[in-house]
DNA sequence: TCTTGACTTCGAGTGTGCTCAAAGATGTAC
DNA sequence: GTACATCTTTGAGCACACTCGAAGTCAAGA
């Protein structure tokens, strides 16, 4: 995470203004460091600025939000749940693909006969 | 997908121009299908559209390409194995945060002490 | 004292990946 | 025959999340 990156953070309302030295540069506490990490795992994990900002604003208002801000957090938590199964059918197709394309090499090296390349790219339904 | 999104595709070179009927509207064959549902299943788990041209111009270029095409592959998947590895944590310290709202919530429905909100967005570490 | 370097502010610029609008052709239903 | 929907093309526009640049301030070291 950049120094411009928390610059715009902080612009957009999800770090509230921060600790100054004297000399006017920033010192971030480690409950701020903290709450950095936190919007730096769900950026991570593709949740939305907005969401984020939404969730800063009931964050600040204190207790009351709890039940909004765990809403929040389980529909994003949900959404990773979704990524997750996304990622691991893809990751299964690559390795598909992948064990298809050493067939093919190997055919190649032993100069083999050159079949239509079979299936790699036309009949593999990406789930599969 | 969108025809939208395909007319961009077939714009950038991710598809080749595909047959059409005779009144010039595009007829996707299922050849065609499977290769766009690929494209999807690559973007979905966040391969650049730069990799995706690479790979679909290796592809124009037949079965010599094999071997760098599979780089390509063997490199998406590493990158899709460290996406899940991230969102699995990712999912792991929001269920931690959803327990922590959900006591607080008790707390708040018996009228209980208010204590301060322990630990929620200050002292738990992402990976936590 | 002077240089160096790390910070400050602010607004503007960038890259990515779509997404849309406008104008026109064609085929189907009434 | 005339609506209507659905496709066609092209270039422009947009949302998102940074990312950068310029000009200024300040403190420490040579």
């Amino acid at each position: 995470m950049t120094a411009h990156t928390l610059r715009y953070y902080e612009r957009v309302g999800l770090i509230q203004p921060v600790g100054r030295a004297r000399n006017g540069h920033r010192r971030y506490t480690q409950a701020d460091e903290a709450w950095i990490n936190f919007l730096h795992c769900m950026r991570a994990t593709s949740m939305p600025i907005r969401q984020m900002q939404l969730y800063a604003e009931l964050r600040e208002l204190g207790d009351s939000t709890s039940l909004e801000r765990r809403k929040i957090l389980e529909d994003h938590q949900a959404d990773i749940a979704a990524q997750i199964t996304e990622l691991q059918s893809a990751h299964a197709l690559l390795t598909h693909k992948i064990a298809n394309y050493k067939k093919i090499e190997a055919r190649i090296r032993i100069g083999g006969p050159r079949i239509e390349e079979p299936a790699v790219d036309s009949t593999l339904a990406p789930a599969s």
